[in-house]
DNA sequence: GCATGAACACTAGTATCCAAGATGACCGGA
DNA sequence: TCCGGTCATCTTGGATACTAGTGTTCATGC
């Protein structure tokens, strides 16, 4: 099981730790944001000592930050043998899209009542971001207008509270969205975005539900191709 | 802010450790249970080198502990300063019953789909066993059994996954329902669950629905009163 | 050549120690 | 009496040391 002799190069983002803000919280992010993007892929060996050996810290903030992965389900931790990237679960992925889809459209309808034309100009901004974004490539960016587009629609509802459990959720299979882009499915998705916008500002709600629906579907159907490409992140 | 004088009695159970379950765990249980119990009320102090010595335990896995507490939304720490037991936010709990709610009616529309008369006589036996629990004033077996209850429906839906994520929710509004038990509202709860379960019981999915959006949002009705009589553990 | 076992390297869990900041009590002076 | 500064104490954050269990590897014996 030699998972992580050239792991550790897929993490070497020369991270610099700014010893104002925590470091655990440091570590957090750089880690999630490895593991969300794929550059850790599942299986990934996330040895404490390593790690803390690339950001320059000790192992103490390291385990909390593996600590708070291991409850988003991204890290599993084995006692005296190591901590892995958690492999893609099919059958967690299906429960956590359940999540996600249940509260984005229930988060939708409340959205829809106290939509105002000041929205859809923000919303509208949003994804004039995310198409500059695709025109040049800059694939970070996208994936980054893709979760304030959805974070948009809960603040408009005024359930900030809510978004951050989509995004518990959403970040287990945010890994299948970031596997689909490199097969073309970008351009797809901003034209979903847009459809889900465009009825949400005709105040359409019903209209909006089912599109959102379609687009949040839509990564399931990709599942099965992605399972047969990338067979080794996946289990179950 | 002498919040900890008298707090720490509280949490006085007398815990014994198993040295052979990991210790941060079962820290963490008995931190969650006494919070989410309200023996620990809003606002006490938490701090980790009282803790360690109540539990005989170093300060390591207590951390741990806290930090998924505070994860949980159930434990804020101000660093340099302390660490105490989260206030009930109102703001939160209109977000938390919104999560609950949105999924727990989504599941019970997938459980209606496979409903069976086995899956009636095992519901039947929770609800059986919760009122013997009530007849006995044994409290902590009847929030035992609800929890129960509402795990089985999505165990019964086949969504085993989403109920994490209920949990997580329902952890952050079971402070209410704790003090709302002490209100005499535990038999009307039973009354509900019973009419959730004929409902599905007799295939009726859209009543079931009902029953169960209204025995949810019961709790609400009882935060204005709440409020006022526990002043001390809300904000906003 | 093959199976077995002992030593070793590596892991995470836990304990302890130090650093830095915040609080509040205490004391002196106006 | 009131105000202000100082200091002891308490807090969490981080670093380091130690423990115990696991997997591997290599040498040994059959």
């Amino acid at each position: 099981m030699d998972k992580g002799s050239s792991d550790a190069d897929a993490l070497a983002v020369r991270f610099r730790i700014d010893r104002k803000r925590p470091v655990s919280d440091q570590v957090y992010d750089a880690l999630k944001a490895a593991i969300v993007s794929v550059r850790l892929p599942p299986g990934s060996s996330v040895s404490e000592n390593r790690i803390c050996g690339q950001f320059g810290v000790s192992r103490t903030p390291v385990r909390n930050a593996i600590i708070r992965l291991v409850e988003d389900e991204l890290i599993d931790v084995f006692p005296q043998q190591g901590s892995f990237v958690s492999p893609i679960k099919i059958s967690s992925i299906k429960d956590s899209h359940f999540i996600r889809k249940s509260l984005e459209l229930a988060v939708l309808d409340e959205a829809a009542k106290v939509w105002t034309p000041a929205l859809t100009a923000r919303t509208h901004a949003i994804i004039s971001s995310q198409k500059a974004a695709l025109a040049q490539d800059d694939f970070e960016q996208f994936h980054r207008d893709d979760e304030r587009f959805h974070h948009n629609i809960s603040i408009s509802a005024g359930l900030e509270g809510v978004w951050s459990a989509i995004r518990g959720a959403k970040a287990r299979i945010d890994r299948l969205h970031r596997l689909a882009a490199v097969e073309g499915r970008l351009p797809m998705v901003i034209v979903e975005h847009e459809a889900v916008l465009d009825a949400l500002a005709a105040g359409r709600a019903v209209e909006a539900r089912a599109h959102l629906s379609y687009h949040l579907d839509k990564i399931l159907d990709l599942q099965a191709m992605l399972r047969l490409r990338y067979a080794s992140y996946f289990v179950e």
